[in-house]
DNA sequence: GCGACAG
DNA sequence: ATCTTGTCGC
């Protein structure tokens, strides 16, 4: 597993990106859907007592049943700046990946992968930090274009950059706006988009990302209290 | 130069 | 992300 450094400003940190892009998998097609686990992970913050808390949340990927779940505590070391979540995020989110009893399976992050400015996202580069197959499943478009899908849970079009397919704009429910799928590493799009629908099984947004957001905020208020 | 911009 | 009550709707 590569250690994690935090750049000391936007610049290094488009160095690291640009560097460890090149590590990035992507004609491995994944975990097939509905099988093994899935992970969520997600992360809290109070920025005023500058406390971040990060969770990790498995399910059984054809029951959604919580396996297993971790939080870890940290501090903000990295501004928000579009297109470097990561720096903000990965630290805590590794701590508590690690302090997993199971593996993993799949590891599904609030982000994007391969759509990215630099094709290198949160969900691209937690993934060649921990070697873990990873997708991003986001709730706004960033600044990618697309045209509306179908109306129906499963109906999706493809998200573009310029005229390249960087992701994939997927309906989860119907009549409720899409969320936005993009790989991360080891993990193909078509895939992708299959394990979002299915853990989206009940809700817009996957089960595996709603469960890491809540164990996160409530640990953050338990830390915070 | 200004605005937009995952969480 | 976070600040935040009630309220419209199934």
């Amino acid at each position: 597993m590569t250690t994690f450094r935090t750049p000391a400003d936007a610049a290094e940190a488009h160095a690291i990106q640009d560097t460890l892009r090149a590590r990035v998998v992507l004609d491995e097609p994944g975990p097939p859907p509905g099988t093994g686990r899935a992970t969520g992970v997600d992360v809290a913050y109070d920025e005023e007592r500058d406390v971040v808390v990060a969770a990790a949340v498995v399910l059984d990927a054809a029951t959604l049943d919580v396996v297993a779940e971790t939080t870890a505590v940290g501090r903000v070391t990295f501004p928000y700046i579009p297109g470097l979540l990561a720096f903000r995020e990965i630290p805590t989110v590794l701590t508590a990946l690690e302090a997993l009893p199971v593996d993993p399976g799949l590891v599904v992050c609030d982000g994007y992968g391969r759509a990215h400015p630099r094709r290198f996202g949160l969900a691209s580069h937690l993934g060649v930090l921990t070697g873990l197959p990873v997708i991003g499943v986001a709730k706004n478009p960033f600044t990618f274009t697309y045209e509306q899908p179908g109306p129906r849970r499963g109906d999706s079009s493809p998200l573009l950059d310029r005229d390249e397919e960087v992701g994939r704009a997927l309906r989860t429910q119907d009549g409720i706006k899409p969320v936005y799928v993009s790989v991360g590493h080891r993990t193909g799009l078509d895939n992708a988009c299959a394990h979002t629908l299915l853990l989206a099984r009940d809700f817009r947004q996957p089960e595996t990302t709603r469960r890491a957001d809540a164990l996160c905020r409530q640990a953050l208020r338990e830390a915070t209290a």
